[in-house]
DNA sequence: GACGGATACCCACACTTGCGGGTATGGACG
DNA sequence: CGTCCATACCCGCAAGTGTGGGTATCCGTC
């Protein structure tokens, strides 16, 4: 029905990204394939800023690296102005630590930029589906984080019952008279409770033991 | 060279589910591809954490509705005696809610029982490869659970350089005279700043703080 | 040059917390 | 039947913490 050159319901995509050749690479690669197409590059964050928004491209395809304000704050700016913009980071190898802050920016997917033009599509496609694409690589750096929580808590498993509903009202920043009020217990039962939680987790302090229960992090003195 | 029936170099593949149909069913949707066979299956992680051991394969399929012990349960307790044995959560589709409970115990990948023999497929492989395969849906709810902490963290935007090794290093368990010691100020510096970020944060402990800081977890008192 | 913000320090007071001791009951396990 | 553990409570003391006041310098902005 419709004529194929012209891509009638195409996907818009925006790209962010500082140096030419690879934006250019980009916007030439998307055009290629049917279901998008890129009526929008950008050099800058402030440049996106300014021009997206107006726009209201589906997806955003983000470099992180770039000149002035990062490609992360610049995520998150955006995904500020209008959340339903889903923005696919695509950036270097070198910078997989920049994942959770990208991730905690809103980022719908983490691309690195030598993947194949098949996996790009994918990609994105994969986003319209409301999926959040990740490399091998991130993914299991995003695994690593969970398993480090999960070992934190390893002690917690010793914990009774009423102990561990303890440690759940402590990380919620409650204190021993509100723990009390809310378990219909007195403050003096509260706090001998917290005397073996401490000795269990191996802690001295409330604080100690949140970031403990929260936990990533390197360690406190212990 | 080697013979195809005899599958010589396939990746072996161990099964826990307790249902007879679906165990048979995985067992031989396995057995049909070239790259795996399944040499073990189990009815229970009781009787998984007996066998599977002693087998060494490189691969678990799991299921976490099991009768005794659960999935995640035993998912940790394989990977605390074998860590390199890669175990995929294969489960139905109502329980998206153990992801995070799956992840901490040390799972390598979650799909849904009702993905396509190809899709299971994929997920191997990616195994193997170092990846940790998830369904979009799964993504998704990681990818939330970062947001969640980047949400939390904006108002720590707000604070200043010094204010934020402050409330960093509260967040390691640290007393305000260790602070003090680390960044060689006086303690009632120390104590002077907090009252700033307590506010700019809005928490009035630093139990609060530190929860805040972590942050998922929905609310203190506030 | 005034103003705000960041940095850095001080004091006093009330309250909370950590830590040392207790007591008592009930259920589980051998 | 005794021992262990979880549950639930109490007291006191020292130390740490939260709050409300201060003071001072420096630095950038308007």
């Amino acid at each position: 029905m419709s004529a194929r050159q012209q891509k009638p319901a195409s996907h818009l995509v925006a790209i962010v990204e500082d140096r030419d050749e690879v934006r250019e690479h980009w916007a030439r690669l998307l055009d290629s394939f049917d279901e998008f197409n890129c009526p929008c590059t950008c050099a800058s964050a402030e440049e996106a800023l300014e021009r997206i928004p107006a726009l209201a491209p589906e997806i955003v395809l983000m470099d992180i690296f770039l000149p002035g304000m990062s490609g992360i704050e610049c995520t998150a700016r955006l995904k500020q102005m209008r959340p339903a913009t889903r923005i696919l980071i695509l950036t270097a190898s070198d910078d997989e630590e920049m994942v959770f802050p990208a991730l905690e920016a809103g980022a719908d997917g983490y691309l690195l930029k030598h993947s194949t033009p098949a996996a790009l599509r994918a990609a994105l496609l994969d986003i319209l589906d409301g999926g959040v694409p990740m490399t091998s690589g991130i993914a299991r750096r995003v695994a690593e984080h969970f398993r480090k929580r999960g070992r934190s808590r390893e002690e917690i498993h010793r914990l009774s019952p009423r102990e561990k509903e303890i440690i759940e009202a402590l990380s919620m920043g409650y204190s021993n008279k509100e723990i009390a009020d809310k378990l219909s217990l007195s403050v003096e039962t509260i706090r001998s409770y917290l005397k073996n939680v401490y000795e269990k987790m191996h802690v001295r302090s409330r604080a100690e033991a949140v970031a403990k229960y929260m936990g990533d992090r390197s360690g406190p003195p212990d």
